[in-house]
DNA sequence: ATAATTTATTTGTGATCACAAAATAAATTT
DNA sequence: AAATTTATTTTGTGATCACAAATAAATTAT
């Protein structure tokens, strides 16, 4: 018998959609961006077959718009609707957190310590989106070890929701200050206290928000 | 100057799209059942190309999942993610409850009871699909009060994921008993009582789980 | 019989095209 | 100068095809 264990190569559309993903989820598309077929397929240099696979994803998950005429654009959050999705990290988070806590070992909170260093670092250097990078790898490094995928992937959703409109806010305040909360946040998962880590968390979470609207 | 008001109609894709996605999400497919591209579009005689939009877009909202050839089917849930997907509607659906509540008048609440007296009917003709269908409709008409569409969607997408693997368990079961928290939530809403309907709404939902699973 | 191999069939991917609707630019009229 | 009309371009939708990979079926060898 001969057993062949190829690594089926990740499709045309994988590449695009993963790179999209992150430009969006990472603000670097303006809410009200729009994005055509041909327009996509020409800059991947690949067929709009591609390229309308990778939109109406992203489009299902919510971090683009259809317009209804069908064009596609980075989505414009109301007031309204960037609180309500806010509200939904406020929930999730801190529960997804919460189940993370009892497998965070020491490795962890050393590398979200670095990665909080880097945080700081973006601040000095006014660079906003290596500075959203930074503190959405901060959090999900935590939330990774919670093995709650579906967790994750609702949270990573509403990131993706408002990549664009967070961009335009720190663009508005510039980079002020490094998260101040995430010590804390820190400290309550060397102490193992989960009651202080949801609330850090929640709190680092809406304050984040409260800072940028105000 | 003149205003034309022409309702753009619905795409081909879209009538496709909310007809499987019904039926995924009140259990009209089990777990495991795959869709293909040549299929769905003989099914409803279109080309390959609306039938393989409908498939992507389902599959990224968590309704199919792709295996690592391209297939697409519907998800074989395991107890672990079946019971993360269960603890996400436990924490959601509180929430967006208590947020309608304000806003649930007696008309809502009639209109509730009256859609609760359906899932009885379900019950005692053991019609388990008509019974997915009326309880879900239950929630809906609630949560819709909430005005709080990103919430919403999140709490249909997880309907949408645990669809397939719910009808088999009420098949295992069968449809015993008409849920029985259900006039509490009624009971709660009547009386404004905030606390009681998260409570009511959260052992609704997990009770409904644990029911199956033993 | 069972396993291995070969053959046939099914399937998703990406490319290309025609088409109609929509958005934009240009021209015309008011 | 503003509003309307016309022409042009841009855009998404759906259909069809070739192709390679994966699955199923048939065949052969052990």
């Amino acid at each position: 018998m001969v057993i062949d264990l190829k690594i089926s190569e990740p499709s045309l559309q994988d590449k695009i959609y993963r790179e999209l993903r992150q430009k969006i989820m990472l603000g670097d598309l303006r809410p009200g961006h729009s994005l055509t077929l041909r327009g996509l397929a020409q800059l991947y240099d690949v067929s709009m077959t591609p390229a309308r696979e990778v939109l109406r994803r992203l489009a299902a998950e919510g971090a683009l718009i259809v317009t209804n005429t069908g064009r596609f654009m980075t989505p414009i959050l109301s007031n309204d609707r960037l609180e309500e999705l806010n509200a939904l990290r406020g929930l999730l988070e801190p529960e997804i957190a919460a189940r993370a806590l009892p497998r965070a070992h020491l490795a962890l909170i050393d590398r979200m310590q670095l990665i909080n260093s880097r945080i700081a670092q973006a601040v000095i250097q006014k660079e906003p989106i290596s500075y959203v990078q930074a503190n959405l790898e901060f959090h999900r490094s935590l939330y990774l070890r919670a093995q709650a995928p579906a967790m994750l992937a609702l949270v990573e959703n509403i990131w993706l929701q408002i990549g664009p409109t967070m961009r335009v806010l720190y663009e508005k305040i510039g980079v002020l200050e490094t998260p101040k909360y995430h010590v804390s946040i820190l400290a309550a998962l060397k102490s193992s206290d989960e009651q202080k880590l949801r609330l850090m968390i929640q709190t680092d979470v809406t304050n984040g928000l409260r800072m940028l609207t105000r």
